[in-house]
DNA sequence: CGGTGGGTTGAGGTATTTCAAGGCTCGTGG
DNA sequence: CCACGAGCCTTGAAATACCTCAACCCACCG
């Protein structure tokens, strides 16, 4: 475990900017890096900020009373996460990797948002974003088999953060699998049978570094 | 199979009618009944209307291509679906028993949302707690024992549609087994599981009306 | 009445989990 | 510079939760 208590933000960069999309008007923005492992926020917690990554990774989950977990999410550069209608968030955020992030008052922008339709409806698009993929996950979590499962999430990888036909995971096995619905044993042994079938290579030895081989046949995994 | 083709509105009915909290602007509103088993719209079909339940019942889901569904939520009074933000829908919905929905151009009511901030604002609203279900639903799929999944079902429809006491189901078992990701006989297994605790007991002989004999019981299944 | 659409229950099969062992990499400290 | 532990990943063997297949029952309806 790594030794960060409640450090949040762990480390001020300070340098106030554009908020993807949500057009410049007048809302504190902020940047902050919090370091691998920490603690962005956590479920339940009053949610006054909205947060953008700018590089890293985090991964969004929700713990059942005795320790199951389910990620509902990874949030990659670019992404924006911790947007909640109500005050309080939904998810814990964690930072899978060091990370920076920008961010921004909840109340600020809401109050830009109960005026400003443009923002509004940006905020709904991001939304509906969300759902849509909650949505096409349920399918995965209810319906699909393990290498199904794998194949998707590969894909997905592949589609949101492949550099030069390499995708470097910044997550670990089990952390695949809590967002697969699966143990990290089945991710790992559906990551060998797709190995051994010639679907996929790994880059170097650390494991994290994956090459698809053959996307044609695991999109035919991917029903 | 019921016969139905493709009727789609089955019946017209007519009254134009408030839209719930969608204050009475200036869009198209009517309403029509759908027959039991008939569908609504099509996955992926161009999302022309948004839909409420007036009274019965209606099931969103989405299909794998070799016939595997994952149910992502049902409908009832009250509720409205088929809010999409893309032009075409996410689910196939289909009447489980005869439904009365009240139905609004899409269209128009994107062309209110983008000037009026209030209706794009409780748009927002809406979208965040189906996500918010959705989110929910993540972690039943992904985590939950067969016994919690049934018993949060259990207790989500006591929340949403019981009268008198008694839950009137309006969805048989499959289902309610492609809701929690399970098979038909797995949920009956369950709940006669639940039964034999004295959790809870069946009303009449066709085992679609239930009594929660002990909520305290199968909230403790609801990690 | 016979058929159809539910629903339950049993027996057996299987995909995934659980438990366990071992290997590799990397950072830290002697 | 090497040893050591921690974190991570893989692989095997055994256990198990859930699925599949099958039989049967009941209510309803034309």
């Amino acid at each position: 475990m790594l030794i960060n208590v409640n450090a949040r933000p762990s480390t001020y960069i300070g340098k106030p900017a554009e908020f993807g999309e949500l057009s410049g008007t007048n809302v504190v923005l902020s940047e902050f890096k919090y370091n691998r492992g920490t603690e962005i926020y956590g479920e339940s917690e009053p949610a006054d900020y909205i947060y953008q990554v700018l590089d890293g990774a985090v991964r969004s989950h929700k713990l059942l009373s005795d320790g199951r977990r389910q990620i509902g999410a990874f949030h990659l550069a670019g992404d924006i996460f911790g947007l909640e209608n109500g005050s309080t968030h939904r998810f814990t955020a964690e930072a899978i990797v060091d990370t920076n992030v920008r961010l921004m008052k909840r109340r600020s922008l809401e109050h830009v948002a109960e005026t400003d339709v443009l923002v509004a409806l940006h905020l709904l698009n991001m939304t509906t974003t969300s759902l849509q993929h909650a949505e096409d996950h349920m399918l995965l979590l209810g319906r699909k088999t393990s290498l199904e499962r794998v194949a998707a999430f590969l894909l997905e990888m592949d589609r949101r953060l492949t550099a030069a036909g390499v995708i470097a995971l910044p997550m670990n096995r089990r952390d695949i699998a809590d967002y697969l619905g699966l143990t990290l044993e089945t991710v790992s042994r559906a990551l060998s049978h797709l190995h051994s079938e010639g679907m996929l290579g790994f880059v170097g030895q650390t494991q994290r570094q994956i090459v698809l081989l053959d996307r044609t046949r695991l999109a035919e995994l991917d029903l």
